[in-house]
DNA sequence: CGCTCATATGCCTCGTCAGGCATACGTCCC
DNA sequence: GGGACGTATGCCTGACGAGGCATATGAGCG
């Protein structure tokens, strides 16, 4: 199974993935849209379906493409522990800016302790 | 400037990130841990930090690794118009398990309303 | 100062992958 | 059924990237 990563570091995979998030896509609606030739559209569907990322309806000649969440709740499951990074950082934002308030409402902005 | 995705294509990047999680890691740390060259965690390393993925101390004749949040946090907002797709789901979900614990009180367990 | 430890860099090779082109497959319509 | 439309696939090529090995750089220590 090839990683989800290596399926979303190509460009015009994220970008179908992206046109996707709106409503499902025919095959062709997809190369008009990204200016990609059909065969490369075809070809990423094709990585895209197999690891998990979108399926495929048929509607007569047209094959229509849908979002599948699981391989993206995967990427942002192994996301999750790296968010304290910023959610630390931006209540540390907040107490800074609340010092900047404080100290400003005594009359001492930029004041360092 | 390289995607953030495309560095996080590479398993042992991840894994790197992954340790530096828990704490900032000299180059040998990740080395040992990692049980990869030298060379390549050094590369790993350069690819990373010219991602802005992480930043390096000086220590003595150790070089210190740790994480910066900034591209991780692209990451994060690129996901972030995908998460209803699961965050739906999870409402329905819980939705539906309102409504068999409703009819269930009712003594009407699985009803299809 | 010469040695050793810690890390970085250069070069080469091999595998992988995206895209172009040609073509195959399947479905609808006359 | 034959043609046109919509999509998939096969083959080839060019580009890029990871890792191995050798080596450079740089800091501390006797």
């Amino acid at each position: 199974m090839e990683s989800s990563f290596a399926i979303l570091a190509e460009p015009n995979r994220r970008a179908i993935l992206t046109l996707l998030v709106t409503s499902e896509r025919s095959v062709g609606e997809i190369e008009r849209r990204l200016k990609l030739s059909q065969p490369a559209v075809s070809k990423h569907l094709r990585v895209l379906r197999d690891a998990g990322f979108v399926e495929a309806r048929v509607d007569a000649r047209r094959r229509v493409y849908r979002l599948r969440p699981e391989p993206l709740m995967e990427v942002d499951a192994w996301l999750a522990p790296f968010r304290q990074l910023w959610e630390r950082h931006v209540d540390a934002l907040e107490r800074h800016l609340d010092t900047l308030e404080a100290t400003a409402a005594k009359g001492k902005p930029d004041a360092q302790p």
